[in-house]
DNA sequence: GTCTACAAGATTGTTAACATTTGGTCGTCG
DNA sequence: CGACGACCAAATGTTAACAATCTTGTAGAC
C-alpha cells in the first residue's frame, strides 16, 4: 500500500519532528501498523537510515533512534562548515539575480521575526536560507552531505534556536552571507559562512562544557 | 547463515574491485545465489548502498551499479577536497610521534614504488595514506564522509591512477602533507591537501574535457 | 536476601509462497 | 510491412508463517 520510499521519509520526519526521541526504540510491528505498510518495508526504512546515521541497529536486538553526543555534534559542525563554505562559494558563483531578490527578502522576514521574538518562525527561515542556498549552489553532492549532517545534529540545533539573544547574533552573520553571496564573491561569500558555523560551533562547545560534568 | 552486515561489505567490495561495473544489473536471485542467502539479506544490502550512493534502484526495475559522470565525479572530489582538508589539519594537531615515523615511513615507501614504477604498489599505498590521515585525525564524521566519497568516484580514482607522471606530482603533494601534519601545523597541513585535491581535480577536469564533446 | 537456572514472552531474522509489475515476443489486423 | 494487442517470462514487491534470539520474570537453592 505505501512505498518503501514513503516509510522511510515518513519515519525520518517523525524522527526530526522529535515524535521520536533519541533512544526510543523502534519496533517494526509497531510502525508497520502506524504507518500501514508491512515489516518488510519498515525494515527497510530503518535500514536506509541507519546508513543515514539516524538510527542505530544492533543484530536481534532492534533499531532505536541515534543519539548523538555534544562531541558528534561538534565533529557535525564541522564538517559542515566547510561543507556549507563550499556551497556559499559555489551559490556566489552561480546565483541568478532572482535568486539574490529572494535571498534578501528572507533576510528581511529574519530581521522580522527577530524583532517579534518568533524563535519558531526565525528557526524555519534558517532551514529556507540554507536550503536556497543549496539549490543555487548547484552543488548537488555537497547539498546531499550537508542535507544529511543537518538532520543527524538536528537535536542539538533545535536547543540552539531556543537560546535567548543567539536570533541576533545569527541574523547579522546571515546577511553577511547573503550580501557576499549577492555580490558575487566567494571567498567573502565562504568565509561568511565558515565565521557563522565557527560561532555554532562555540555555543556548542560552551553548553557542552557546562553540562559535561 | 551469512548476517546481513557481511553482505552488504561483500557486495560493496565486489562493487569497488569492478566485478560488477558501472550499469550492471544487480538482480536479487543472482546475488543470493552468489553469496549464499536469502533474498531479504540481498534486499536490505541494496537499500544500504543505495542510500551510500553506490547502487541506483527504481521501483519495480530492480538495481543497478551507479553510474558516476565526470562532473559528478569533480563535485565528489570538491567534497572531498574540503573535507580531507580538514582531516588533514586535525591529523596534524593530534599525531603522535609513532604516527610521525609511520607517515614518513609510508612516504619512503612511496617514493620507492615511483621509482620502479610500480603503479599497482603506490596505489595502494595512496589509500594507505589517507586512511591513516582520517583515523590519526580522530574526526570520525569527516573520516565517514571522505571513506564514502571515495568509493563514490573510486571508478575514476582507478583511471587516474595509470596516467603516466602522474604519481611523480602525487608523491611531492602528498610528501609536503606529510611535513605539514609532522611539524603540526594545522593549516598548512590543510593546504597542503587543498593543493593535492585540485591537482586532481584539474585533471579530472582535462580528462572531461578531451572526452565529452 | 541474593544468585542462578529455567521458562515464558516478545522481537527480530529467515524462508517460502504469492501478487504485481515490467518487458518482450508472437500473432493478427489494418 | 508496420502497428496494435494479448500473452508469457522474468524480476521485484508483499505477505504470512516459522525459527532463532534476546529479555524478563519467577522459583528454588544456598
Amino acid at each position: 500500500m505505501a512505498p518503501m520510499d514513503t516509510i522511510t521519509n515518513d519515519l525520518r520526519d517523525d524522527i526530526l519532528s522529535g515524535q521520536f526521541a533519541p533512544g526510543d526504540r523502534l519496533l517494526e510491528i509497531q510502525l508497520a501498523e502506524q504507518y500501514d505498510c508491512g515489516r518488510a518495508a519498515v525494515r527497510s526504512a530503518l535500514v536506509a537510515l541507519t546508513t543515514e546515521g539516524l538510527v542505530e541497529r544492533e543484530e536481534n536486538r532492534g533499531a532505536s533512534v541515534r543519539r548523538i553526543s555534544i562531541t558528534e555534534a561538534i565533529q557535525i559542525t564541522e564538517a559542515r562548515s566547510v561543507l556549507e563554505s563550499l556551497i556559499a562559494a559555489q551559490a556566489a558563483k552561480h546565483a541568478l539575480p532572482d535568486d539574490h531578490a529572494e535571498l534578501r527578502d528572507i533576510i528581511e522576514q529574519m530581521r522580522s521575526t527577530v524583532a517579534n521574538d518568533e524563535g519558531k518562525a526565525y528557526s524555519e527561515l534558517n532551514r529556507l536560507l540554507h536550503r536556497r542556498l543549496r539549490e543555487m549552489s548547484g552543488h548537488d553532492i555537497a547539498a546531499e552531505l550537508v542535507a544529511n549532517l543537518r538532520n543527524r545534529a538536528a537535536h542539538h540545533q533545535y536547543r540552539l534556536a531556543v537560546m535567548p539573544g543567539r536570533s541576533a547574533d545569527s541574523l547579522d552573520q546571515h546577511a553577511a552571507i547573503v550580501d557576499a553571496v549577492v555580490s558575487g564573491d566567494e571567498a567573502a561569500a565562504a568565509d561568511a559562512m565558515t565565521a557563522h558555523l565557527e560561532s555554532v560551533i562555540e555555543v556548542l562547545q560552551r553548553w557542552g562544557d557546562a553540562n559535561v560534568r
